[in-house]
DNA sequence: ACCTTGTGAATTTTT
DNA sequence: TTCACAAGGT
């Protein structure tokens, strides 16, 4: 299997790259599209190398660059590597870019921050007038509006208190001091709303007012990349906004679009379909003035539209934003085997038919099943042995939510215990970045520190890790000398246990009970905290899971502490395996993503896990299945079927060689479209011998 | 009949 | 953060 490449074939792929370049040669904008394990990368690589070797020198000459724009920081950090050392190429992120493009006009940019407070201002008023949320306030008169406000701007410290607190606590507060104004308080929801409002929208005036008196701080914006929102008081932005100031400052100023054009005369851009739209409105804007001043600009979009899996993505809208670009299709695979492709097609169904580039790529499998979600252990169990699965054969298992993956890992008792903590019902999104980031760097606080602590257990315990590792990454604690190491190693191999609880007692002693400054010097360095004792550690979860706790509710919270502590280790290094499933040096018989992070990656073995529902959105791929045929679908269906599609179509094309997918509802009303698609859906049931299960 | 309150359950990913 | 629902109040 992938061995045979005919010449004529390899001669056809040749020519989508020749295709590219020409449009390069012609500084022609295009978009190069191919579906999934096409050579996506591979080809924007060649591209770039092309522009280096027949343009190096005279960019040299003129101290221009090429631009490389990618979706993630992992990307970025990739195509470096693929690249070679480039003084040519500068390759980033969008976010990096813009800033690094736009951050030195620092007047322009407050004026553009003065225009958007005062959009905001406007919102807020256009809220407080239409909203249901605030009709109480809206019914005030104006007097009683002002002395409102005032009184709430006056408490803004007792306001907080209570935010999260039950009405009858508002009402004791505020009841006397809103005396006359008894209705505001009526409902406390739109209460909190109506004065979250007021707020925000004095805060926006008191930043423009700081801005005009021109104090301290307020002459220039800031990007701040490591927050999700805008803190626009702050004179901070975030992402989106980043991007919003960047089109704005080009729209407004030429000298700005001459000089970046100037500077990148080619900029090439991957995995366009999920970059912002936008950024594609920065590049045609850039564009269009090019060639209004006879200026050569290139701009190359690579992606495709059916792999656009989140919603703020361009997807399939690029030729509506940015118009007359050449197209270049590539329709060779390079990845699955026929039987896969044969699928994948299926699904897209669009113009891109693809091929595999090799003349012997039979020899996959795909099976369709459904059943029932008690069967699912059985279904992954069924293929670990059929396969033959190993370290160097795994088998990857796709499931639509973190929470199922983090089920069936074996770690979904740490993601209920946290979830039911203070900080993670107030932050509930934050959860699964906290938890679950594949970048430890984005590990929350707790998460980090159980990490730290599994980190150090599992170097240990594993007998298999060889000697001069464990060396390496003990020096990263501590230097010293073998002789020291051996001692340390000896005493860590005391430590042991069954539950988290244990293994942090057994620590602790070796700590306290230790002389060995080598030994104590590392447990400090991993642990990262004051003092090394069961109580401190206990108290240290306490205080920062459920930060302001009132006294009733402190019985709760020792106990969620408690149930975190009695989890037992191997939850613990089951999730430790699930964060580190990108790393290399860990290898697994199976691992567990859910479809979206499997973007970009491929797969031997894929097992794919399908509900029906997806967080709110209720009979998802079964619509799908429904209206396959159906072309009449319109807007808010059209959205949703091909959510659906686009999502099924990125799982099922990461799979190399054998694909099952295992669907976890009734199927009555789309069997034959399934089989269209799949082939005959076959039922998977597992009689079970113990009656009890 | 309508409103308010409290509670529980749900969410993919990146910058 | 947003929805759905049940219980209780007006």
């Amino acid at each position: 299997m992938f061995s045979k490449i005919s010449p004529a074939k390899l001669q056809e792929e040749e020519e989508s790259q020749i295709d590219i370049n020409s449009y390069i040669a012609s500084s022609d904008s295009f978009v190069f599209q191919s579906g999934a394990g096409a050579g996506k990368t591979y080809a924007l690589v060649e591209s770039l190398k092309y522009i280096v070797n027949k343009y190096g020198n005279t960019l040299f000459r003129h101290n221009q660059k090429i631009m490389c724009i990618t979706y993630t920081n992992v990307a970025a950090n990739e195509l470096r590597e693929r690249l070679g050392a480039s003084q040519l190429v500068k390759v980033s992120t969008i976010h990096e870019r813009i800033w690094d493009l736009i951050k030195d006009y620092k007047p322009q940019l407050v004026e553009i921050h003065k225009v958007k407070l005062n959009e905001e201002i406007s919102l807020l008023e256009q809220k407080l007038n239409r909203d249901d949320n605030f009709r109480a306030y809206r019914e005030l008169n104006k007097e009683k509006k002002e002395q409102f406000q005032k009184i709430m701007l006056d408490n803004k410290d007792n306001f907080y208190k209570v935010y999260f607190a039950k009405a009858r606590e508002v009402d004791e507060l505020f009841g006397p001091i809103l005396s006359d104004i008894p209705n505001i308080l009526k409902n406390k929801d739109k209460f909190r709303r109506t004065v979250s409002a007021i707020y925000k929208m004095s805060d926006y005036e008191g930043c423009l007012n700081m801005i005009e008196n021109k104090e301290k701080g307020f002459h220039q914006v800031i990007y701040n990349s490591k927050y999700n929102r805008d803190r626009l008081q702050k004179m901070q932005i975030s992402h989106d906004t980043l991007l919003e100031y960047g089109l704005t400052l080009i729209q407004k100023y030429d000298l700005v679009k001459q000089i970046i054009i100037d500077q990148y005369p080619y900029v090439l851009i991957d995995e366009y379909q999920d970059t912002s739209k936008n950024v594609i409105e920065i590049m045609s804007t850039l564009n269009k003035y090019a060639s209004e001043i006879n200026r050569k600009f290139l701009i190359g979009y690579f992606g495709d539209a059916v792999q656009s899996i989140y919603e703020n993505g361009t997807g399939k809208n690029l030729g509506e934003i940015h118009s007359n670009l050449y197209s270049v299709i590539k329709t060779f695979n390079r990845r699955s085997c026929k039987e896969v492709i044969n699928v994948t097609n299926k699904i897209r169904m669009d113009s891109i038919i693809q091929e595999s580039i090799y003349d012997d790529s039979t020899g996959g499998s795909v099976k369709f099943y459904y059943g029932v979600r008690n069967n699912v252990n059985a279904f992954i169990n069924k293929y670990l042995e059929e396969w033959n699965c190993d370290g160097e054969n795994p088998l990857d298992c796709f499931f639509l939510t973190h929470r199922t993956a983090a089920t069936y890992s074996g770690f979904g008792d740490i993601y209920e215990q946290l979830s039911k903590t203070e900080k993670y019902k107030v932050l509930y999104n934050q959860l699964t970045t906290e938890l679950l980031s594949n970048d430890i760097t984005k590990l929350g606080e707790i998460p980090r520190f159980l990490y730290n602590i599994i980190h150090f257990i599992e170097k240990f315990k594993s007998r298999n890790t060889p000697i001069i590792q464990i060396y390496d990454d003990l020096q990263f604690y501590e230097e010293m000398t073998f002789v020291e190491l051996q001692e340390v190693i000896k005493l860590l191999g005391q430590i042991n246990g069954t539950t988290l609880g244990d293994y942090i007692i057994s620590i602790s002693e070796l700590y306290n009970e230790n002389e060995n400054i080598k030994l104590r010097k590392i447990i400090d360095n991993t642990l990262g905290i004051e003092s090394i004792t069961y109580e401190s550690i206990y108290n240290y979860l306490l205080n920062s899971l459920f930060p302001d706790i009132k006294e009733d509710k402190y019985k709760n919270a020792e106990e969620a502490i408690s149930n975190l502590l009695d989890i037992d280790i191997s939850s613990y290094e089951n999730w430790y395996q699930y964060i580190q499933k990108d790393n290399p040096s860990v290898k697994e018989k199976i691992n567990y993503h859910t479809y979206h992070s499997t973007k970009g990656l491929e797969f031997n073995n894929v097992l794919i896990i399908m509900e029906n529902n997806f967080g709110t959105q209720k009979d998802l791929f079964n619509f799908y299945f429904k209206h396959y045929d159906n072309e009449g679908l319109e807007n808010d269906e059209l959205i949703k079927f091909e959510k659906a599609r686009n999502l099924l179509y990125v799982a099922c094309s990461r799979a190399i060689k054998n694909l099952r997918i295992l669907y976890l509802d009734d199927i009555a009303e789309i069997k034959d479209n399934i089989t269209e698609i799949f082939g005959e859906p076959l039922e998977f049931s597992e009689i079970t011998k113990n009656v009890h299960s």
